[in-house]
DNA sequence: GGTGCGGCTGCAG
DNA sequence: GCTGCAGCCGCAC
């Protein structure tokens, strides 16, 4: 059976925000030290090819949110984030402090890659 | 309700 | 290994 449109008051934008909170979920979940891919990410919360759109919310984050948001990087395990730039030397520096090394502007996902059910965390 | 855009991804050169 | 191009999904005009 189909709910009633009205029955839902919040119904403008609930899957928008249950969708987010799916995401935070899925970032929360990503152990210390490692870290996982914009597409991953997104597939994890169940949000299928929406790599793109995790990023942008990943850039809507609040400075003093509690989530790991550096621990996104693209699936080529280079930083999204430009290295000039205040978040791209921010986020370099929370990996690095996690354990995570870098090579030449690159970390080893095969090494510091994360999926849920990795025995690793 | 259609169009454009995005912190991406995968493939080919 | 880097650059260029097309595909994808969801959000903001």
């Amino acid at each position: 059976m189909k709910q009633d449109a009205h029955a839902s008051e919040s119904h403008s934008s609930d899957t928008g925000e249950i969708r987010r909170q799916a995401l935070y979920l899925a970032l929360a979940a990503i152990p210390l030290g490692k870290v996982t891919s914009y597409g991953e990410l997104a597939d994890i919360a169940g949000l299928g090819r929406a790599a793109r759109w995790v990023g942008r919310e990943l850039s809507r984050l609040p400075d003093g949110s509690k989530l790991p948001w550096h621990r996104v990087v693209s699936a080529s395990g280079r930083p999204s984030l430009a290295a000039g730039t205040l978040s791209g030397t921010e986020q370099r520096a929370r990996l690095r402090a996690e354990g995570v090394t870098f090579r030449n502007d690159r970390l080893d996902m095969r090494l510091h890659g994360w999926r849920p059910g990795d025995r690793s965390g």
